[in-house]
DNA sequence: GTCTATACACTGATAGAC
DNA sequence: GTCTATCAGTGTATAGAC
């Protein structure tokens, strides 16, 4: 399938997706007009049905599925395993926490709002939020895999520190601050830190 | 200020608040429709902005404010004290998966879509959302105050037990299953346990 | 590949009768 | 207090020209 491309050299299609994850980032599904994603996008107006048949869910889905990837290979890129997975994960914590700040606070938590929106009204994008997530819990066991823990264990501390992340992005954007995922991150590190990884 | 009666002994404003406290917690702000609110709360359809002058911004703001207290108040009666507090809060945990479950994984969480929704782009919601998730902390942190913990640490500690239960809401409803609320119970439990209030 | 025009179902909100 | 009628706006989606 050919694919055009534009001068800065991303295709028309990226530029929707692109634009299609910012804004679900920052406002949820509902809230995110097909509209506003053109104009966010600042691509041509008639090429969204082209090349998004299924129209708003389906472009949703594969925004939802790339949002996935993206965080997986951020959290395998920036969870080190420097001086201890607990003061790593203290480290990962602040730099989202950051990220947050910088964004004015419209940033975080890419999946949270879409799925809970959408957990019992579309099976489709239901589904697709769990493969996100699972890939998301699957970067961190990995990493504390390599950090020493059982397989089994490393699958139960990720869907802990999964869980941790995505509530104290919650309190940051409600509370227009980063420090509620910094204390976080903080405490969480600490108990690691306290338990060894058997 | 006189308020009508149903034959229930509710007042039909009390009937559109509930009504649009469930929903909201189901589908979030956006795609709850009035129409929707008036047909599930059974009340005359007149009577909206007769309630609410403000409209939907204002309904929602009072059903975020009523969620704040409820849940707040269920934390105080089911986050017994009894065998430790690490094994109260994973017994709380347990309980709250169980609603979840029972719900068909509707509840749960009841303000994080909208505060994720609303975070940058309604300030009284936004601000709704901040007074809730504030009681809701301080419904912990008087538990654990209780338990023995310092203030400070109390609040510290509440931060992430707030944080916690909200993600592992997130991940039960995205996978239609109340087991990843009850595995991070347990663990944040257990780490509790391990860790003297000092 | 991209455009415009358009269909048609809503949405939240208001006015005025009862 | 409640109802109905109505408004203007927006939502997604489609058809057909270029």
């Amino acid at each position: 399938m050919e694919t055009a491309r534009t001068a800065a050299g991303r295709s028309t299609r990226d530029q929707i997706l692109a634009a299609t994850c910012d804004l679900m980032e920052a406002q949820g599904f509902h809230a995110t007009g097909l509209a506003e994603i053109i104009k966010a996008s600042g691509a041509p107006r008639g090429s969204l049905y082209y090349y998004f048949p299924d129209g708003k869910e389906g472009l949703a889905a594969e925004a939802i599925a790339r949002t996935g990837e993206v965080v997986a290979e951020r959290i395998r890129a920036n969870l080190t395993a420097d001086g201890g997975v607990g003061a790593a994960f203290a480290a990962f914590t602040a730099q989202i926490a950051d990220a947050i700040e910088r964004s004015g606070f419209r940033a975080g938590s890419p999946l949270t709002t879409v799925a809970m929106e959408t957990a019992t009204t579309s099976p489709r994008l239901n589904q697709a939020c769990r493969e996100a997530y699972s890939r998301l819990q699957a970067a961190f066991a990995e990493r504390l895999a390599m950090a020493g823990y059982p397989a089994a264990r490393a699958t139960e501390l990720a869907e802990l520190l999964t869980a941790a992340v995505e509530g104290g992005i919650i309190l940051c954007r409600t509370y227009h601050s980063g420090n509620p995922l910094r204390r976080i991150g903080a405490q969480i590190g600490a108990m690691i830190s306290a338990m060894p990884p058997t």
